[in-house]
DNA sequence: GCATATTGTCAAGTATACTTTTCAAATTGA
DNA sequence: TCAATTTGAAAAGTATACTTGACAATATGC
């Protein structure tokens, strides 16, 4: 895969709609675990999480995740 | 995770840019295979990938991939 | 008709997303 | 100050994304 990295804004929008990483986890699915991982870089989530990230934050995925060191 | 699916118009974004899927594998960095089971839905891309796509197709993200079968 | 390009698919392997369980530390509030 | 909430993180396991190599089918151009 390229080198590229998926940087977010995960945790300001969250902190935006009062959510617990819990809260959150179960609006979208996944487990607390998998949202703190995220939110701290740990890995790139799916595309259809980002998608129901997005939606359910009510921000524009493009808001909410960032291409960074492109190129190469 | 929930079991919403991502659908995606990947193969008419690349069919108007008169792209292979070799080639537009090359553009983003990852085999023909992978771009070829994304496009027949065998499994939905990372959210890295996803946004790249987008990017070297010039289509908003949202133009190329959408939530299926959510809510539940 | 023949050669080349393009695509679908399959099998086996590697990498990474995600889960479950668990512990510690920081935060909040009564 | 004590209890409850929230978060970070680690280890081990499962699921899935992605690779590599290969083969067949169709389409395209000469």
């Amino acid at each position: 895969m390229s080198k590229a990295k998926l940087g977010n804004r995960l945790k300001v929008a969250r902190a935006e709609k009062n959510l617990s990483q819990e809260e959150l986890a179960r609006l979208v699915g996944v487990t607390r675990q998998t949202i703190s991982s995220v939110e701290t870089g740990q890995y790139c989530p799916s595309a259809l999480l980002a998608f129901l990230l997005a939606q359910k934050l009510e921000k524009p995925i493009t808001d909410l995740f960032f291409i960074e060191g492109d190129e190469p």
